[in-house]
DNA sequence: TCTGGCACTCGGCACACGGGAGTGCCAGCG
DNA sequence: CGCTGGCACTCCCGTGTGCCGAGTGCCAGA
C-alpha cells in the first residue's frame, strides 16, 4: 500500500501534467506544491510510484507522466467530481431551454457539452427499446402504401414506409390503428413484440397479410443495434490534443465515424452511474490514448440513453465529470417536461 | 491569351502537383509528360504563367504550385468530369439500395461520398420549402397537447409538440386535419402559408385560438434557415491534408461544425448544376485553403437539396466531380422511388 | 527516514555545412 | 522569332556537431 504522501505526490503529478502537458520532474513538483519534503525525497517516492506502474518516464532523464493505471487511481481515490458553479448551471439551463424537438435537444446538448469540456461530445438518442410508447400512427399515403410512425414519451419519432401486399382499406387501417394503440400505448417498447403477437387473428383473412407486414416492420424498427442513434460534436477540439497530430487524431476521428464502435463503447459502460474508461481500458484500439467519460440520462429514474465526452487521457477528470453529470441531469429534466 | 502549349504546361503542373503534393519543377515536368520541348522552354512558359498569376513559387528556387486562379482555369477549361466506371456505378447503387428511411439514405450517402472521394462529404436533407406536402398529421397526445407531423414526398418527416391554449376536441382535431390536408396535400410547402391563411375562419370561435396556434407552429417549421439540416462524414480524411496539420485542419473542423456556415456555402452555389468553389472563392475564411464541389439533387427535375465534398484545393477535380455527380444522380433516383 | 550533493544521461536547440533541385539569363541555332 | 543548352546563383533541407539544462539515481550523513 502506498503511503499518504506518495498518493499526494501522484495527485500532484497528475494535476501538473494535465495543466502543462509536459513531463513533471521532482524539483518542479516541490516548487508548485507544498509537499513539505525535498526534491530528493520526492524522487524516491517517484521511483516507488514508477515501480508500482502508476507513472512512467517517456525517456531516461525526463520527468514522469501518469500511466493509465495512475489516472485510474487518481479518478478512483484522489479526485472527486467538481460541481458546476451557479452561473454555469444557469448557462446550461438557458442553452437547453427552447429546443423545439428532440433533434434540437440532442443537437444543443452535444454542442453544449463540447463547449463546456472543450472535448468531443457524444450524445445518444433515447433508446426506443428503453422508452415507452406514446402513440403509434398509421397513415395511408397511397392505396397500397402505408407509413408507420412511432412516437415515444421521450419525444423520439421514427417512421417507416410500408408497401402492402394488397390494398388496405381506410376502415381496416383505422381498426388496426385503434387496436395497436389500445394495446401498446403507455407500455414500454420492449414489451411490444409480446403485446402484438396475436393481432392478425382479429382481422379478416384478406387483411391478415398486410397486418403482418405492418407488424413485422414495427418489430424491425425496434431491433436494438439498428435503432440506436447518436450525435457527436466538438471534433475541432481534437486539434488541442497534442503536437504529434496525425497519428493521434486519425484513429480517433475514425472511431467517431464508426457509430457502431461508439455505441458499443457507451453500451459497455455502467448503466446509469458515471463511468470513466481510461486509455487501454477502452476495447477499441483507436481510442487507446483517450478517455471516455459517460453517464446515463433519462426523463425519470431510469436511463434511456447515454451521453459523454471523449478526450485525451490527460484530461481534467473532476471538471469533465462535473460537466457531464450536470448536463445529463438537465437533459433528463427537459425530456421529462416535453 | 495563353498559347496552347502553356495551357498544356499548366495542366501538367496541376496533375503532377495533385499527384505528388510537391512543387513541380521544369525538369520533372518534361520527364513525366510528352511536351516535346526542353526544360528551358518550359521554364519560360512557367515564368509567363507565373506572371499571369496561375502558378506560384513557395520559395525562390523551388518548383511551382498552382494558385487558386490556376485551379480555376484548370477546372473551367482544361479538365472534364471523369465518369464513374461501371463497377463503381454498381457499387454506388448497391450501397444506397436498402435504406429504410430518409435518415438512412442521407447517412449512407454521406459515407459513400466520403469513401469514394476520400474527402469530407456533406449532404443536405431535402429542403422542406422546396418539397411537396405528402401529408400533415395531427395527433392528440393529451387533452391540450397536440403533435404536428409533416411528411414530404422526399420522405422527410418533421414533428413538433404543441400546447393548446384550450383543450381541443377529437372531432375538431379530425376536422382540422381533414381541412388541412385537403388544402395542402400535393402542394409545394412554399405555398402552404398562402393556402392556410383563412383556415381559422372555418372554425367555431372557441377553437380558433388553437387552430391559429397549430398553424403558426406549422409555419415556424417552414422558416428557411431553421428547417435546413445536414449531415457530414469522412472527417478522418482531413488527416490526409498535409503535414502542417494543426493550422490547416482546425479551422476546417470548426467550419464543419458550424452548420450555418455550411448551409450558406451550399446555398451560394449554383442551384442545381455542379459548382466548384476554389480556395479563396469560399466566403468563409476557415475554408480558404479548401475547395468545395457541390451539386443539387432531387427526385424529379428540380433540386430539393445539395450535396458535395470539401477537400484541399489540391484535389483530383475530375474524379471528385464525377463521384459527386454520380452520387447525386443515384440519390435522386432513390428519393423518387420512395 | 529524510536530505543535500554529485556525477551522469539524454533530449532539444542552435549552428554550420554540403548536396541537390530549381531558377533566370544569355548566347547561339534553325 | 522561338527554342535550346549552358551556366551561375539561390535556397531548402537533411545531416552532423556541440552545448545547455532538466532530470535522474545513488550515496553518505543527519
Amino acid at each position: 500500500m502506498l503511503s499518504e504522501r506518495r498518493l499526494e505526490v501522484l495527485r500532484a503529478i497528475v494535476q501538473d501534467y494535465v495543466g502543462t502537458e509536459e513531463p513533471v520532474g521532482s524539483k518542479a513538483l516541490t516548487e508548485r506544491h507544498r509537499l513539505g519534503v525535498s526534491p530528493a525525497t520526492v524522487r524516491n517516492d517517484m521511483a516507488a510510484l514508477e515501480d508500482e506502474g502508476y507513472i512512467a518516464q517517456p525517456h531516461t532523464s525526463a520527468g514522469r507522466i501518469p500511466t493509465d493505471k495512475g489516472y485510474r487511481l487518481f479518478v478512483d481515490k484522489l479526485a472527486g467530481v467538481k460541481p458546476m458553479t451557479a452561473p454555469e448551471r444557469r448557462a446550461i439551463q438557458n442553452f437547453l431551454d427552447g429546443a423545439v424537438d428532440l433533434d434540437d435537444v440532442v443537437g444543443r446538448t452535444v454542442r453544449l457539452l463540447a463547449q463546456l469540456t472543450r472535448q468531443v461530445a457524444v450524445v445518444q438518442y433515447p433508446s426506443l427499446t428503453r422508452s415507452t410508447v406514446r402513440h403509434v400512427e398509421l397513415l395511408s399515403l397511397a392505396p397500397a402504401r402505408v407509413m408507420l410512425v412511432l412516437i415515444t414519451d421521450t419525444g423520439r419519432v421514427e417512421q417507416r414506409m410500408i408497401n402492402c401486399p394488397v390494398p388496405f382499406g381506410e376502415t381496416s387501417l383505422a381498426d388496426l390503428r385503434a387496436r395497436l394503440n389500445s394495446r401498446v400505448a403507455g407500455r414500454p417498447f420492449a414489451d411490444v413484440p409480446q403485446l402484438v403477437q396475436d393481432l392478425p387473428d382479429a382481422f379478416e383473412a384478406e387483411d391478415r397479410g398486410t397486418v403482418s407486414t405492418v407488424l413485422s416492420t414495427l418489430l424491425e424498427t425496434l431491433v436494438e443495434e439498428t435503432e440506436e442513434r447518436l450525435m457527436i460534436g466538438g471534433t475541432a477540439n481534437l486539434t488541442r490534443f497534442g503536437h504529434d497530430f496525425p497519428l493521434t487524431i486519425r484513429p480517433v476521428l475514425e472511431a467517431l465515424e464508426e457509430q457502431v464502435v461508439l455505441l458499443k463503447l457507451l453500451g459497455e459502460a455502467g448503466d446509469s452511474s458515471m463511468t470513466v474508461r481510461i486509455g487501454h481500458e477502452n476495447a477499441y484500439e483507436g481510442l487507446n490514448s483517450t478517455s471516455v467519460v459517460s453517464v446515463g440520462y433519462g426523463s425519470g429514474g431510469e436511463a434511456v440513453a447515454k451521453l459523454g465526452v471523449v478526450g485525451p487521457t490527460r484530461m481534467d477528470y473532476p471538471g469533465t465529470m462535473g460537466a457531464v453529470r450536470a448536463v445529463a441531469r438537465y437533459v433528463g429534466q427537459i425530456l421529462a417536461e416535453s
